[in-house]
DNA sequence: AAGGTATATCGGTTTTTCCCGATATGCCAA
DNA sequence: TTGGCATATCGGGAAAAACCGATATACCTT
């Protein structure tokens, strides 16, 4: 993954909130009937609801999240769960670290 | 500053570029008459050069990098030369791996 | 099979970014 | 004070990003 993407990525204030609600789930959204958020992550009809853009909107925004190995997706049924890819971000943090 | 705004700052390439260029000028830059580079910085036109982009683009990409507090300037004569910010840089590390 | 629900993808409009050339400003030297 | 050089700023065209609504896909229920 291009560095470049990566900061494009985080060049968004949706986004970055996107990312910062997902540390804390059960703060920022509500019990999930199929999955523990903790686990398996939050499906994007929550996150859609919290950020308040279209669905098609926050739809992009996560899979421009997931290009960029700072969420990652699993589906289940009729959902998909997003939740942080924290071994990514932690390797962001590294080249963050180091490169910059 | 607008975290927002530090992420777009370093969303391009040539912007990157420079910025890895200014951890050691020595390496990547030509001696200059009127400035140690270490201590200074390194000026507009060799930094032109190096990335092959128009004068104009270069110096607003260089102001683009200061406002985002990752590198400060300094004007000698006709000549302004820029350096790594490393206060704002070290306080962005510190945002990135608390906040992110 | 049919209808409902969640998410992804497509096509489009508006805004922002990327770059440029031209021009302005500021400093220095003759 | 005139001319030259380094940098900044301005105006603009082309490309990309930010959204949206409509539609497609995929799954689940009945």
């Amino acid at each position: 993954m291009d560095q470049v993407e990566i900061f494009k990525a985080l060049s968004n204030k949706t986004r970055l909130q996107i990312l910062n609600w997902l540390k804390e789930p059960a703060i920022h959204f509500n019990e999930q009937p199929n999955a523990d958020f903790e686990n398996i992550g939050v499906c994007v009809g929550q996150i859609q609801n919290k950020a308040g853009l279209s669905q098609s909107t926050i739809s992009e925004y996560l899979s421009i999240l997931q290009r960029a190995d700072l969420v990652c997706a699993t589906r289940i049924g009729q959902w998909t769960y997003y939740k942080r890819n924290q071994v990514g971000i932690e390797e962001l943090a590294k080249i963050f670290n180091s490169e910059l």
